[in-house]
DNA sequence: GTCTATACGGAGATAGAC
DNA sequence: GTCTATCTCCGTATAGAC
């Protein structure tokens, strides 16, 4: 069931979304994309917001899977959030012609007051609520939420950035930052013991 | 000519624009906000790329009119730079609504793959180039850049993820840590001499 | 499940009267 | 300068044949 047709519109328009925005990406360039007509597009999703909902549903899959992996892969906290810090270097080429797939599509769709804003930021809650979980574990109970917060909003700005100016020596650089930061932040709980 | 009806349609864009996003605003839009009607509408501006070229070139001489007005006022460097991270403060409201007008713009030109991006990046570099001279004038000339970038990152990370949390505490938070980020830069320069 | 044909609305854009 | 009327294209969405 991999490859059935409705598979590949979720592929289809999950690449087109993160690529040229929802707005922008219509059925038609849906279809095309996937050797279809428009016609038995309609088949498999009513409306637009239907579609949208199911990439939605698939990236916070997707997301969970990958948090999953980090949380299986590495150690201990600090190895799992580094984890996190360097999406930005193994997406570097994706985020500087597209941007951060989960912030460019939050901000979209806050623009258009969109039914599936809040599911969008569903995406970004799961990284907050994952990283607020290793701070804790690294023993940032009292400030955990306000780091996971800092490290989201740190790597979104560094996405928007490098996504403006197409510069990825940029994004290396401010990647060394946060690495540095996050030791600063083990020094720090560590000393409070 | 302040009132003209030119005048009063590149206001409105420009509004529109920001709250709505480019691509949703129509030029049905814009002649409602304004009072006028479609057809007049073009005796002004004959495409939609030429009201976006307009509206930046505002927001550009805005921007320019705005930094310079932080350099009259302020003593020195430190203090202008203050003045740009206490935007995100007296924007607030309007950040956590609509995001950063800067940002929000340049995130969606760059995924309309459209002609006014490097416009619209204008209007970054604007700050970038200030914040620049504002480093190399506390003593940070090799790292100056560097700096300026960092600084329109984390306020760009700020405004996008208030915008989608809504979250006016973590505005807050973060202009606090930025303002702590200055002190420490002006320190170490101090040091360093 | 997949197609073609088509309805319908809204967008950008133009023509020409006043 | 401003209006109404209109054109054209493209988007979402539907109907019905295969």
């Amino acid at each position: 069931m991999q490859n059935s047709t409705r598979e590949q519109i979720i592929t289809a328009a999950d690449d087109l979304f993160y690529r040229q925005g929802f707005e922008q990406t219509s059925f038609a360039n849906i279809a095309e994309a996937v050797g279809i007509s428009r016609g038995n597009f309609y088949y498999h999703f009513k409306t637009k917001d239907e579609i949208l909902k199911t990439v939605i549903q698939r990236r916070l899959a997707n997301t969970r899977d990958m948090l999953d992996q980090w949380e299986a892969e590495s150690s201990g906290p600090v190895e799992r959030i580094r984890s996190f810090v360097r999406i930005l270097i193994g997406n570097r080429g994706k985020i500087m012609r597209h941007g951060c797939p989960v912030g460019t599509l939050c901000a979209e769709l806050a623009k258009l007051e969109h039914l599936q804003r809040d599911a969008a930021n569903e995406v970004m809650t799961l990284f907050r609520t994952w990283l607020h979980r290793q701070f804790v574990a690294l023993g940032h109970e009292a400030d955990a939420d306000a780091l996971a917060m800092h490290l989201l909003a740190r790597s979104q700005g560094i996405a928007l950035v490098a996504n403006a100016y197409q510069d990825s020596s940029f994004v290396d650089a401010e990647v060394e930052q946060l690495l540095d930061w996050l030791d600063a932040c083990v020094a720090q709980s560590t000393h409070a013991e």
